[in-house]
DNA sequence: CGTGAATTTGACTGACATCAACTCAGGTGG
DNA sequence: CCACCTGAGTTGATGTCAGTCAAATTCACG
């Protein structure tokens, strides 16, 4: 229930009826699709374990990573707006996630004010993340990138109450390189780089941050 | 009201008590801002008539063009998660808003359903949009970017019933190579471009598409 | 161990940025 | 009415960061 981060005033009663809607759990193994681009939307899901990406195809080659979800994260809010989906999303591990069923989320959220109200909070946050992605894709050099896609994850784990300095990558170079707009070579010299600079350590996957101010400078500058 | 795009099934009672909340509208000259970042959220706004940007600043010197909009399009969506504004929006003309008062919105969802869904879609689509914008940063070219650009302006004056293929910049070469994650020179020169190849004509601000396949094209690559 | 995938590293290239000069339109004041 | 100014836009010369191509290395797994 934590995931939804659930404000106080909801009811004992009201949490009994969304555990209801969140009942059904569905596994996904590493590398599966809980859904892809061209289905039918239907539900939203909240990732109870695990990670996903979630990739955005228009027409033919054209691939670009959007996000990167982990556990207590909901996937699927771009196809409330149309029919049909235009993202997949991929395990990137064995994973876990619950389903919500739209419909009758929107029912629920009518009774419910305060579910209602932050909802809107989720889907407003979603946007604001875009932003900053929009911010770094249009106006930071790759160390800057890299940098900031490092101390957000980061931030995201400790605020799951994991280590903001020590944890394990789940995606690809490849996967980094798209999500981030550049190579995988150029995402592995930005690596190679913080790593000479003793402000990381323990590549590929595992990352530790030695110097998290030094990677924060960078970005601010 | 058609900025909303409401559904048939509101009832003309519905329709007064939100025409209620709409009912203030305020004028915004050219340049000066509708809400500034750092400014508390309490209100959404409809652009009724002109054009905005929304700039996305954190922190210091950076600052991110995050969208343009025009009459009919919703602004200040992002704010819904935050006490405070993120983004400026500022007038790129002189300009007129409808305020919608966040809180008395909310309670209007509550008891319309089918308003409830509506806004679900429009902020889902802001969403979309924005993926969009995440693949054209992500892994366009400066001529793909430039000629997506100028094809989403040509779609949505469309669908507000002007010419898709003839229409007024009312952003500054600045403007663009923000939003697109070039420099003012880059955008001048791909303008330049198209101009010599009869794709497009009658620089600088006043635009006649004259290819649009070919436009279409670059960008499917 | 051996095989293929993921990652790293190096040499070279190219697209876009940077720096700088120039053009043009609009507005102002003499 | 025109000289002047200012800011937007264009164009050219040069530089650089990240992409491309290629090879080496490490890792995962049978």
């Amino acid at each position: 229930m934590q995931e939804l981060c659930l404000p106080a005033v909801i009811t004992d009663q009201d949490l009994d009826r969304l555990e209801n809607i969140l009942s059904k759990r569905i596994r996904i193994a590493r590398g599966e699709p809980l859904y892809r681009a061209g289905e039918v939307f239907s539900s939203l899901f909240a990732v109870r374990l695990g990670h996903f990406k979630t990739v955005y195809s228009e027409g033919h080659a054209t691939k670009q990573i959007i996000g990167f979800q982990m556990s207590g994260e909901i996937l699927g809010m771009e196809g409330i707006s149309r029919p049909r989906h235009k993202c997949s999303a991929i395990a990137l591990e064995d994973s876990e996630v619950c389903e919500i069923p739209y419909t009758r989320l929107e029912s629920l959220l009518s009774e419910l004010p305060s579910l209602q109200s932050h909802f809107h909070r989720m889907m407003s946050r979603e946007i604001d993340r875009e932003h900053q992605v929009m911010l770094l894709l249009g106006s930071m050099s790759a160390d800057q990138r890299v940098a900031a896609f490092l101390l957000n994850l980061s931030r995201r784990y400790e605020a799951r109450g994991f280590s903001p300095l020590h944890f394990v990558l789940r995606m690809t170079r490849e996967d980094i390189g798209n999500y981030l707009g550049l190579t995988i070579e150029s995402v592995s010299r930005v690596f190679s780089r913080f790593k000479k600079n003793d402000w990381i350590e323990g590549l590929p996957r595992d990352v530790k941050i030695l110097d998290r101010k030094a990677l924060e400078d960078l970005c601010a500058y």
